[in-house]
DNA sequence: TTTGGCATGTAATCCGTTACATGATTAG
DNA sequence: CTAATCATGTAACGGATTACATGCCAAA
């Protein structure tokens, strides 16, 4: 039984795809193309190459640098079907956890200010999240032209760019529905 | 220090602040009404009433039942002003881990039919959820229309709507775009 | 009488973050 | 020379789920 999910390794995995990596460049490349999404710490990273490595789904190119080494990692074959087999299997739904909800849930029993704090910081992450995934969107568009991922990499973008747009929307119209009420 | 979020508390002290309960129908009223944004486990609620009872912030009301006994538990005047303080609190940003988006970023490893399904799988959840919510809307204007925190839920339920909407119109702009191309 | 819902709790385990420990290399 | 960045790893801890253990009561 142990790992029913297993995550972690196939998010390596899957990055590994596009180029061999080091476990330090590993965790920037997760915060640069699937960061929106998906974040990895080093808690995590370095275990799982350890255990991907023991079964044979990534090998190491070279082994140089200071005393414990700087470990280029790429996927192998094995590493391949693995992660095919993942990408088969339907996504595991997801316990929803969503800590302004709840604020604003019990928002009644808070301060009076604090309702309308939390929505202007809603309203503002809102903005910069579609902001930055503008820039992606172009970025995407200019130097990944030729990249063969290029469709999927652009889907996951538009969903992060509509979801945010609705954030926003209803952001400013409870600050709007505030201002009215008061 | 210990503690730094302290959600699952919370969230207990903010349900008794609607009517005292026990522990089973506290998991129950969890999944009624902030269920599309919350969950809590019994492995979380018992421990964190024991706490929270250590810490004056509950009390027993009853006592009674079968050996192991019924309580029903009971905000008390230092659970309110600590409910207050933790609203006041901004809510602290969380990781974003979504599983779907991660399996379409790396879609073009997986099989070629999975990228669909996932996509109807999608639309179908986006569109079961805007029913659901739907009928919450419904029912709070129908049987809590004099309830206090009225406006406050109708507000969850209204970005939930909003971001539910938003992941439908995107699934089905997706799947039409796939049906072009192929 | 047996199934399902009410009810409480613990134990094992996992997933994941943060902090710690260590050191090489490079740019200023 | 020194600060930042590259780089690898472990340890402690906390948050959360799942499974287990137990038993009452009511309805079919």
């Amino acid at each position: 039984m142990g790992n029913r999910t297993a995550r972690t390794p196939m998010v390596l995995l899957g990055l590994l795809t596009i180029e061999p990596m080091t476990g330090y460049e590993l965790r920037q490349s997760v915060e640069q193309t699937v960061g929106h999404f998906w974040r990895e710490s080093y808690g995590q990273i370095y275990p799982a190459l350890r255990a991907l490595r023991d079964d044979g789904l990534v090998e190491v190119l070279e082994d140089a640098g200071g005393p414990r080494g700087r470990k280029v990692y790429a996927i192998t074959e094995a590493g391949r079907d693995a992660l095919h087999d993942w990408l088969a299997e339907p996504p595991v739904p997801s316990v929803p956890r969503n800590e302004l909800l709840l604020k604003l849930f019990f928002g009644r029993h808070g301060p009076p200010g604090a309702l309308r704090s939390m929505l202007r910081q809603a309203r503002d992450r809102a903005l910069a999240e579609i902001g930055a995934l503008g820039e992606v969107r172009a970025q995407l568009e200019r130097q990944e032209a030729d990249a063969p991922d290029l469709s999927w990499w652009l889907l996951t973008v538009d969903l992060g760019e509509r979801v945010a747009q609705a954030r926003l929307a209803w952001a400013r119209d409870a600050l709007d529905a505030l201002r009215r009420n008061a």
